[in-house]
DNA sequence: GGAAAATAGTTATCTCAAATAACCAATAAT
DNA sequence: ATTATTGGTTATTTGAGATAACTATTTTCC
């Protein structure tokens, strides 16, 4: 049924957009099951670490544009996950906070990405997962000089 | 500037949208340059390998949904690349083929992305980059079992 | 001190890839 | 022969990400 993938099947570009779409249908439907998606994980878990963070900092840390990035923080805030407070430092600015119900609740979505993250693991075998992980990251900085 | 990633940064999904986005800005503008996407070039690059493949098989391999192929394999037959003939197996079906022109234009594209991909190697470094195919040979192969 | 430039947040809008639904003609199945 | 399936297509929707433009503040620096 598949046909032959030719070169295709040794580019890095191509095999990293599969690998991805393959990985992000697994921890995709995860999520999805908490009406979250990927990014709104990522969020979360960027303002947990970094509470009083403002959005423009959360949204550059993640890739994701400013612009787009208000509609996303205004459904955590709706869902009474994240806290918008205005800054003491700079009247322009907000502080970005996760309520107790947005820690504790992003605790278990830690729990379901884990065992996600398990679950690729176990696929891969312990050793190469491993070998992954550095040239991942290592590709991945390579965003960040924007 | 950029803020604590926490988990995140060792998470397999995370740095492989990442990674991918890094990697699709350079492979991506590149192609670009000629009016092509990436997915333009995997459907060429398959086609070559597959003559006489039809629209349904090429965009299964892909991953490409067959109703999303109709306007990209059109582009591709506006511009001369590819050939729509009708199968003479089954009339129901369409042969895909490259034209001359279709063949030259798709060595090009491969002279291009290949020394796209000497580029991430250089970055990586031979050994990382070749402990990367493997384990992302493997996930993206998941996408395939739907 | 004050004009000019930069920054934080926002709204509104656009583009484009991917998903859904519905359909026809032809072939395969029972 | 009737039914189900398959290959190709149209039309439409959804959603992510990009662009433009604006306000209010803060910073820069002459």
């Amino acid at each position: 049924m598949a046909l032959d993938l030719g070169p295709l099947d040794g580019h890095v570009g191509y095999l990293l957009r599969r690998a991805q779409l393959a990985v992000f249908a697994d921890i995709g439907a995860v999520l999805a099951a908490h009406a979250m998606s990927p990014a709104d994980y990522a969020v979360l878990t960027v303002i947990d670490r970094n509470p009083g963070a403002g959005p423009s900092q959360v949204a550059e840390t993640l890739g994701i544009q400013k612009t787009n990035f208000v509609p996303l923080i205004r459904r955590m805030e709706a869902r009474g996950l994240v806290l918008r407070t205005p800054s003491a430092r700079d009247r322009r600015s907000v502080d970005l906070t996760l309520t107790e119900e947005g820690k504790t609740f992003l605790a278990t979505l830690h729990a379901m990405a884990q065992a996600h993250v398990d679950r690729v693991r176990d696929h891969l075998g312990p050793a190469e997962y491993e070998a992954l992980l550095a040239p991942l990251q290592r590709l991945a900085r390579l965003t960040r000089p924007a």
